[in-house]
RNA sequence: GGGUCGGUGCCCGAGUGGUUAAUGGGGGCGGACUGUAAAUCCGCUGGCGCUGCCUACGUUGGUUCAAAUCCAACCCGGCCCA
């Protein structure tokens, strides 16, 4: 599979899914061969513009997401430009992607909440060492919101936009046909969203979109968009849907199986040393710039390898390694050892406190129902002994600061005052 | 707009007047086992300071001692026709 892009440097084939257009690389024409076009870019010294699309709809960014970060990141790296473009129009309208049914349209202030997080998840204010993006060096990055061009699209401008494509068109993407064979209802609006993708590539003249592989469709709705208002279409180079930790279904929050980017180190470790070994592959490609060649095949080693670096890449290695060694003393029971256990205070809490309601006031259960279940099911521990009863009363809270609570098998927290 | 079928818990889906917080499956969670894996087995899977109470089968109203189940209107979706 990465024969069909060696012509392209290490950085940029390293875990491609699909290059669009993607022709022999003996091709001469700069538009019809990605090679070209970026020694051309360095010859004459146009950094490329690399744009990539999110919609702020959620709040937490995950690896699945940040795959195509650090794709983008790789483009900083070598020197071109980052567009990022928020979708802060787009998201209202949603996009239809892996939705059975139309996406729940979300108010303006929401998405403007939910794109301040994004930044700062991206690293707006870090150094550009521990960040997935580069906001640091001047003219690697542009941030551009499209309701800059899109908000006041009249009438005449969305005719014209929707005279571009066709129902075949529209049909063709699998999503669409899906639905429309499966009788799932789609509203026409929807049919606007790789309209509107698209038009985001002509109003920042990219050169180059990322995507994941579910926005072929939409990517490649941008060439033909660009190629209607007489701009070069750009190339469309698409990344894998990460799977997420259930080892099937892609990284999603929906489904929980993600890893969140501002996840502690030790959370962060302990889910990833756990992902089945189908995916530690995948997950070292991806999420690390590790060596492939030499890896351990002790299947037990290669997942804490993985978990180490992964974790490294967000945390440290210092603090990484850390969070391994806590990891190790945490389920061997040997609470004290652990160092670097994340902490949960205890300031709101009345004593004295039935054992369910602490759990659910701490909002580690979603409801006291749940909270008395977990206990029942035998998944609650203190200092690594288990709590058998629910309604077990904790007199002052002086007996329970310093203890480390666990969850199940993976989450640990030290209390505090 | 007309005809027709349908809307049940996270999802799929049974139930067509009363042992129904609602069969079954999937998913999820927890436990045993293990490599903190997979496979397997077992338990849990609406809410509430819970030996009890409350809210739930699209919405609202009605019939009835009793409604997811019967009736009416409305809302939403599929298909066929226009």
């Amino acid at each position: 599979m990465s024969d069909q892009f060696s012509s392209l440097p290490d950085w940029l084939s390293r875990g491609l899914e699909d290059l669009f257009p993607l022709s022999d690389p003996s091709s001469l024409d700069e538009d019809q061969n990605l090679f070209l076009k970026l020694s051309k870019a360095s010859k004459i010294n146009r950094p490329l513009r690399v744009k990539l699309g999110i919609d702020p709809t959620g709040t937490d960014i995950h690896l699945g997401h940040s795959i195509i970060f650090r794709k983008l990141r790789a483009f900083q790296d070598a020197g071109h430009k980052a567009i990022l473009i928020i979708g802060d129009f787009t998201a209202r309208i949603g996009d239809p992607t892996g939705k059975s049914k139309t996406r729940v349209q979300i108010s303006s202030d929401e998405v403007e909440a939910n794109a301040k997080t994004y930044l700062d998840q991206l690293g707006f204010n870090k150094p550009k060492g521990l960040s997935l993006l580069d906001f640091e060096t001047p003219g690697r990055i542009e941030v551009r919101r499209n309701s800059e061009w899109l908000e006041d699209f009249d009438m005449t401008k969305i005719i014209n936009l929707l005279s571009k494509s066709t129902v075949g068109q529209m049909l063709a993407k699998e999503e669409f046909s899906n639905r429309y064979s499966s009788g799932i209802s789609i509203a026409l609006h929807e049919f606007l969203y790789p309209l509107l993708q698209g038009y985001d590539s002509v109003a920042v003249e990219a050169d180059i979109e990322l995507g994941g592989v579910d926005q072929k469709f939409n990517v490649a709705m941008g060439r033909d968009m660009q190629r209607h208002f007489s701009q070069k279409p750009q190339f469309g180079l698409l990344l894998p849907i990460l799977v997420g930790l259930d080892g099937t279904q892609k990284m999603s929050k929906s489904l929980g199986n993600t890893v969140g980017l501002s996840e502690d180190s030790l959370s962060m470790y302990s889910k990833l040393e756990k992902v089945p070994d189908s995916q530690v592959i995948n997950y070292l490609t991806l999420l690390t710039e590790c060596d492939l060649s030499n890896l351990t095949d002790n299947p037990r080693e290669l997942q804490k390898f993985m978990a180490l670096n992964v974790t490294a890449k967000f945390h440290g290695m210092s603090s990484a390694k850390r969070a391994q060694s806590d990891a190790s003393s945490l389920i061997l029971g040997s609470q004290n050892a652990a160092e670097d256990v994340p902490e949960l205070s205890l300031a709101n809490i009345k004593f004295p406190v039935k054992a369910f309601l602490l759990l659910s006031s701490l909002g580690l259960c979603s409801s006291s129902s749940e909270a008395r279940r977990r206990i029942q099911g035998g998944g609650v521990r203190l200092n690594g002994e288990k709590i058998v009863d629910a309604n077990f009363q904790f007199l002052d809270k002086e007996d329970l600061v310093g203890m480390v609570l666990q969850l199940g098998k993976k989450f640990f927290r030290r209390l505090t005052n």
